[in-house]
DNA sequence: GACGTTGTTTAATGTACATTACAGAAGGAG
DNA sequence: CTCCTTCTGTAATGTACATTAAACAACGTC
């Protein structure tokens, strides 16, 4: 029977909500752990203790983060033509790197360290394109590679440019102008 | 009269491009001082003596950096039209973040110290496009502004997707895809 | 109310970092 | 040959970093 022991005098949730934060923000070598213990009032062996080294918390906090993300993009991936999709993608993209109240632009999108968190969204992206080729919604398969290429950069420049300050109507002007790249 | 003194051991160009390269690499935080003067087999004292504290040879080594950048930015913006302009502004940005023999994507879009560089290349576009506005070729100031908010997200998203190991090609084909989407 | 478990606190640990002091070496000018 | 200047080499300086040791505190259980 697991026995309980002195109670966290924290809310671990909102210490790893805040982490993700920071990391969002500042990325992971942007963000010391001397900084994250002032932010959320603890000392560092409590941290260690609760999330394990900086690199523990920040797979933890990376996983909070691209949660959500996941869902969205399933979401909007999963609309009944491929061009649906990939608008719907941009639009919610432009918006989410541009939200009220949440630091600017995309964790997944500059940290160098989530690369294989990119990969994995541009497969799904390729993959939806490539059923789009599969149903005649595209050419060929190369032109759906071509199309999630571009798709890809725009996101990522979608993001890069949220971090620069970029508001949400110029993100937005972005992704319009993109979907207007479809083919004919 | 400049007297002399003991002659420099090393070649201080060479030093400063070595030094570019491993700041467009690595960008600035993560090419340490120690680092640098391995790569150059010179002490630290020298490497200070020579160009000035971290941050002196990091402008330095930028400002060597844009210099070229800037060159081409002109050339491509001077085309006749502006769709040209752009068009080209592509395809060279995306031959530029995948050069052989050099790193892969763009200093100036990756450093995020370099931001107020990124911010005069976007005024340089946004202005070539209100031209083109004045001139006709696009509907309005409103629309020259739109394009040229899509144009900067093409091009961050390319240096993006250049450092995550995206070839030529791919660069190309976002490239390509992107000036589809110019205004009818 | 003593015990085991878990958290907290303070203070250390060791490493990497940017930067510099100091002593010596290499050149030209007189 | 001596002086002045500039560079080089070694070794320090101080700071920030991630991580942990050790002593103490708070809870449930017996």
């Amino acid at each position: 029977m697991s026995v309980t022991g002195r109670p966290r005098t924290f809310d671990k949730d909102a210490v790893l909500r805040m982490a993700m934060r920071a990391f969002w923000e500042r990325g992971y070598d942007g963000v010391s752990v001397a900084q994250l213990c002032a932010e959320a009032g603890i000392a560092a062996p409590s941290l260690y203790a609760a999330f394990g080294d900086k690199n523990a918390l920040f797979e933890k906090a990376s996983a909070l983060y691209t949660e959500h993300l996941d869902e969205d993009l399933e979401r909007d991936l999963s609309a009944p033509t491929a061009r649906e999709a990939i608008e719907r993608l941009l639009r919610s993209s432009a918006e989410h790197f541009s939200a009220p109240g949440q630091p600017p632009g995309c964790l997944v999108m500059s940290e160098p360290r989530l690369a294989e968190r990119r990969d994995r969204t541009r497969d799904m992206i390729r993959t939806r394109l490539r059923r789009a080729a599969a149903e005649g919604e595209l050419a060929s398969d190369a032109e759906a590679d071509g199309v999630a290429a571009f798709v890809d950069t725009v996101l990522a420049g979608m993001a890069a440019l949220a971090r620069d300050g970029a508001d949400r109507t110029r993100l937005l002007d972005a992704a319009r102008h993109a979907a207007r790249a479809w083919p004919a």
